[in-house]
DNA sequence: AGCACGCCGACT
DNA sequence: GTCGGCGTGCTC
């Protein structure tokens, strides 16, 4: 009898293939092998040894085993088949998204070392025209030490450029700079920092390694210093070989962030995020998972890197949306991470502000343990939070009289202002006053955002744009206005009303333009009188310590939202946008405009107690019937026509039918028209959740043998984030 | 997902 | 008469 081995790979099928292991080979669950399939050679991660195949299939042997250790050590293997199971996304295609990109497409494991340039003639001798390869051959000139080639791509410049200024040997191979990284090696970090009587209390409540497995929920208010908890944590519980991991939102995982745990840690930290390019994920990887004792800073993909010494775990901002993948694999980082601590018995802290409604849900019954973290470090005082009510109050540009006086008052004691409007661009609308016609997107069902910087219409949803018209395009009138707020009106509006006042504009646009969030900010950095104007994007991770007033034009957006979700993430983002303001000795003031100044949920706000609010908003839970009390999946079908989409989910919807499981639909998704693709989803709802996991596993395995119509698309959500 | 096999339109 | 369109079927 043949030894045999059961092979995943990295294709969307919810099965795996077996295969014969040649005599001699030794194989483990998580090791790379090369195979034969089809008429193709692929790669495989073993998952199962001496299997009994079923009968009447002939295997075919194993090519090779491309290391002899596994890619995926056990406990990084074992999450991810738990992953697989519980979001309902094929194994192979879990397992190798915890491959770097190199791996997955059957490289060697060995660092990949990168090349590294310098200039050696003058540009003089390039032809006039050639102003791409002059530009390069100036920007590696001016790197003395020399530069990588990934650096060189990031900057702009193409592999081919590179090769031609090569052949002209304008530049030459260098070695890379070793001193710099020898020097940084034995760079003194400090100890551990210095914490107030309040972050004392709070670090001490913090269970440690040694405790075995432990979820923590730190609930600490923006400004009160949770960064330094986090130093001070690592510091105290890390010995000199462990590795731990510290998960941020993308937006958050900035240079200045990454020097905040450098100066502590030194040539310990290493960084996981979407900008690194294959070599960089390869040797990060590699790193990993030879246990070097990193401290890796990551964002959600880091958390399925292959850790063999993980001692500790931190998810910072764990209430932001981002950590919850939308597409494919549709995991959450969060969540992922609690079950690695768990699988690993090990602490994870969740830290945050405006806690996720399900981890305070946890922290509530006992899961985990909630730990208070109520004052600001320094001698910071909390912003002052009011409702302002805009009901009949006339508008310019969407700021009320009151709100005008008040930004003047602020930039005459020498002070700034952030005034936060959630849409970029000018008005989201464009309409026409005489026969009411509004622009929409030829191919989303939404309607235009107009540029006037751009003088473009937009979609949000897609890539469509056309250029803007003076009239109505539909009845030529003359009467075609804008309609509704975008921030590159506020901000005409505010340099229209305060000519001497820099207007700093942060949005997706803005930053796009002026190449980073960083450098725009330097010169409100200066502490000089100014007004921020911005989207979501200035309420994440950016300390504003002159920032004495915050404006939130308009709050009610999220309160009669279809989204369950949309008064959390509503009060989230108000908080943390009110976060930004006194941060540093000066007290802050924060002014909501809304037509429901009655609101419970605002009222509620202006005290600033987050948990108030979230008590408040796990009764409406409570009552609706909504996570965290129950457990919701999603099945979403996208297709060239609504009728197709429907009938997929109305195929599904029969086999949904269990004890104790809801379906709510089928029913068109919000935006039902996206990028000419037509959405609708159906609702899967129940208190039991692991009768829930086991019918989906049944009827994914069904609906993966029936063939899809063509163009149309099904896919599963397990604890979807956006419900619209 | 790949990649082949397979049956119908405009070209050397 | 062929090259090639992408429909459907299979991969241990």
């Amino acid at each position: 009898m043949p030894s045999t081995a059961r092979i995943a790979l990295n294709r969307p099928l919810r099965r795996l293939f077996d295969y014969i292991v040649p005599a001699g080979l030794a194989l483990r669950p998580g090791q790379r092998v090369k195979i034969p399939f089809g008429r193709q050679q692929a790669i495989g991660l073993v998952v199962e040894t001496d299997i009994t195949p079923p009968e009447g299939i002939t295997l075919k042997p194993i090519h090779s085993a491309l290391e002899e250790w596994p890619a995926l050590p056990k406990e990084t293997f074992r999450l991810l088949s738990w992953a697989s199971d519980y979001y309902q996304h094929p194994l192979g295609e879990c397992l190798f998204t915890a491959l770097p990109p190199a791996l997955r497409r059957g490289r060697p494991a060995i660092e990949k070392s990168e090349d590294w340039w310098q200039a050696c003639g003058s540009s003089a001798a390039l032809p006039a025209n050639a102003h791409k390869q002059k530009h390069l051959l100036d920007w590696i000139a001016r790197h003395k030490s020399g530069v990588k080639s990934g650096d060189i791509t990031k900057a702009g410049f193409t592999r081919a450029q590179l090769k031609t200024l090569s052949n002209k040997e304008l530049i030459q191979a260098a070695t890379p700079p070793e001193q710099n990284s020898q020097d940084q090696k034995h760079k003194e970090t400090v100890a551990a920092p210095e914490l107030s009587a309040a972050q004392q209390e709070a670090a001490s409540q913090l269970p440690t390694p040694e405790d075995g497995f432990s979820a923590s929920l730190l609930y600490g208010i923006t400004g009160s210093g949770k960064t330094e908890i986090y130093l001070h944590y690592l510091k105290k519980n890390l010995s000199a070989k462990d590795q731990a991991l510290v998960l941020v939102p993308e937006i958050n995982l900035t240079p200045q962030t990454v020097a905040r745990f450098q100066r502590y840690f030194g040539e310990r930290i290493l960084v996981w995020h979407s900008a690194l390019n294959d070599s960089e994920r390869l040797n990060a990887w590699l790193k990993i998972r030879n246990g070097e004792p990193v401290i890796l800073i990551g964002t959600r993909s880091a958390v399925l890197l292959p850790f063999t010494g993980l001692k500790a775990l931190i998810v910072d901002e764990e209430h932001d949306s981002s950590f919850k993948q939308g597409e494919g694999f549709r995991y959450s980082g969060r969540d992922v991470a609690v079950y690695r601590a768990h699988l690993n018995r090990c602490p994870v802290i969740l830290g945050s502000a405006t806690p996720s409604l399900e981890s305070y849900h946890n922290a509530l019954t006992g899961k985990y343990r909630l730990i208070r973290l109520e004052e600001r470090a320094g001698n910071a005082l909390p912003p002052s939070i009011s409702l302002l009510d805009i009901r009949s109050r006339p508008l310019e540009g969407g700021l009320s009289r009151p709100v005008m006086q008040a930004l003047q008052q602020t930039l005459d004691s020498g002070n700034q202002a952030l005034v936060f409007v959630n849409r970029r661009g000018f008005a989201p609308v464009m309409m026409c006053f005489d026969c009411g016609h509004m622009v929409e997107c030829p191919r989303c069902d939404t309607r235009l955002t107009y540029h006037r910087r751009d003088r473009a219409m937009r979609c949000h949803h897609c890539d469509y744009q056309t250029a803007a018209t003076e009239t109505c395009p539909k009845c030529k009138s003359e009467a075609f206005k804008p309609v509704g707020q975008g921030t590159e009106q506020t901000e005409d509006i505010l340099a229209a009303n305060f000519p001497d006042t820099p207007i700093v504009r942060v949005d997706r646009d803005s930053t796009q333009r002026k190449g980073s969030i960083q450098n725009i900010l330097k010169q409100v950095n200066s502490g000089e009188p100014c007004i921020l104007v911005g989207t979501q994007m200035l309420a994440k991770g950016h300390d504003f310590p002159d920032v004495t007033l915050v404006i939130v034009i308009n709050a009610d957006g999220g309160l009669f939202s279809v989204d369950f979700r949309a008064p959390e993430q509503l009060l989230q983002t108000l908080l943390q946008v009110s976060g930004r303001a006194g941060r540093g000795t000066k007290v802050g003031k924060v002014v909501v405009q809304t037509c429901h100044s009655d609101h419970p949920l605002l009222r509620t706000l202006c005290n600033g107690r987050y948990l108030d609010m979230a008590d408040q908003l796990l009764e409406e839970r409570e009552a609706g019937q909504f996570p965290p009390y129950r457990a919701m999946a999603i099945f979403r079908a996208e297709a060239d026509t609504m009728e197709q989409s429907l009938q997929i989910l109305d195929r599904i919807k029969p086999l949904t039918h269990a004890p104790s499981i809801e379906t709510w639909g089928p029913l068109p998704a919000l935006i039902a028209r996206r990028a000419d693709r037509h959405r609708a989803q159906l609702v899967l709802n129940t208190g039991n959740r692991s009768r829930l996991n086991k019918l989906l596993t049944g009827i994914c395995q069904t609906l993966e043998q029936e063939k899809a119509p063509k163009g149309a698309k099904w896919m599963i959500d397990v604890d979807p984030q956006e419900t619209g």
